[in-house]
DNA sequence: TCTGACTAGTCAATTTATTGAGTACGAGTG
DNA sequence: CACTCGTACTCAATAAATTGACTAGTCAGA
């Protein structure tokens, strides 16, 4: 029972649909969870179920109808239990560092164009994630917001989410600089092995 | 199928044991995956079934023996496929930030102690792949052996791992000290207003 | 000599996550 | 007037991950 903590974490900042609790888990849950809408709606429905949250019916004219929910005092509680529980740590999963691990043995020509398209992904996230701060924050500067701020807590974890991008990208780039670069000293020896002439060989 | 390439990413270093594997798990390729050891021998087993790894048993006196795989050409052609389709976003998942997001509802001292723990943890790995990286190289310093060295797909990774395990380290610290500013901030608040007419004020 | 930790695994049950397809309606574009 | 995009969901099948228990021998320390 995981999905369930981040559902009732993300309902703390007011309510939301299951449509638009999976936009979060795009963007601001998406710095500590993420989550495909099928499963945010089975979760919506459990957590119902268990009297966590509450959910009403908002008429809507020129669209679908709709389900806002909200956590009940039940729902605060579990929270408070899951908050005073050990938190298993944390981790990554991320393909493009498997291929990175194998880079030695990999063309290193996909590796850069993936290294650079995440790098530049990474880039647009943190612009986001940027914005999305100013906007939390409002008038207040950093400071001023996290001491005397409310609701500093989605603050808090996109500043992580932040911090990360900002690594992730800075690291992909000095990646690809450093395939590129020995790409190049590689294509450069074997240019200067076959200027040697006779049975020119490339090492592997 | 996606702990299969992690696997097999990680057999590229060399032939390693069920177990042995489950170790690197722990360290070096946590920087970019998670399982648990059923999960690797699980995978082992199909790997092998499939002709993408092959395994040799190791009888020994003093301990329990094992089997040791390896990569085959049909693996390798499998991790060269891999490499070139799509990666799916990286993406983090971590119990604490859930517990963070929701900071405004939750006692702040549990928040602080947990925060302190993972920032010591992260303070501890950070150490450990730095001796791992300082063993990788060798001799040789960081630039030099990124342009010279052989094997850097796992170096590349421990790099991004003590990145993230820095940035996660600082971000703990900070957050740590904006909880404890605040939970101070209220008290002052609080003892201001019992004392009645007392000399400190506290801001809005 | 008992205890607990380390090596080297296996088995089964359950929970979670992913993949893929489908419904229904309105608004805006070409 | 067809076509796609966005809102708001649902259902089912499969794959992957987690939980928990279990075997069995070695070695070091109390």
């Amino acid at each position: 029972m995981a999905l369930r903590h981040a559902v009732l974490a993300a309902l703390v900042d007011g309510e939301y649909s299951g449509y638009q609790l999976a936009k979060a888990f795009d963007i601001g849950v998406a710095n500590f969870w993420h989550a495909l809408p099928q499963q945010l709606y089975a979760e919506l429905a459990k957590l119902e179920r268990e009297g966590l949250i509450a959910g009403r019916q908002v008429v809507q004219e020129t669209r679908p109808n709709k389900r806002l929910f909200h956590v009940t005092d039940a729902g605060f509680a579990e929270l408070e239990a899951f908050a005073t529980a050990t938190s298993k740590p944390s981790f990554i999963r991320d393909d493009l560092l498997v291929k990175i691990h194998a880079a030695d043995r990999i063309d290193s020509g996909t590796l850069i164009e993936q290294l650079t398209d995440r790098a530049s992904a990474a880039e647009a996230k943190t612009a986001l994630l940027d914005s999305l701060l100013v906007k939390m924050r409002g008038a207040l500067d950093e400071d001023e917001f996290l001491r005397s701020g409310t609701r500093i807590g989605p603050y808090l974890t996109c500043l992580r989410g932040l911090a990360f991008e900002r690594e992730h990208r800075d690291w992909c780039l000095r990646t690809a600089a450093v395939l590129r670069e020995r790409g190049a000293a590689r294509t450069e020896q074997r240019s200067v092995r076959t200027e040697e002439g006779g049975t020119a060989r490339a090492e592997s």
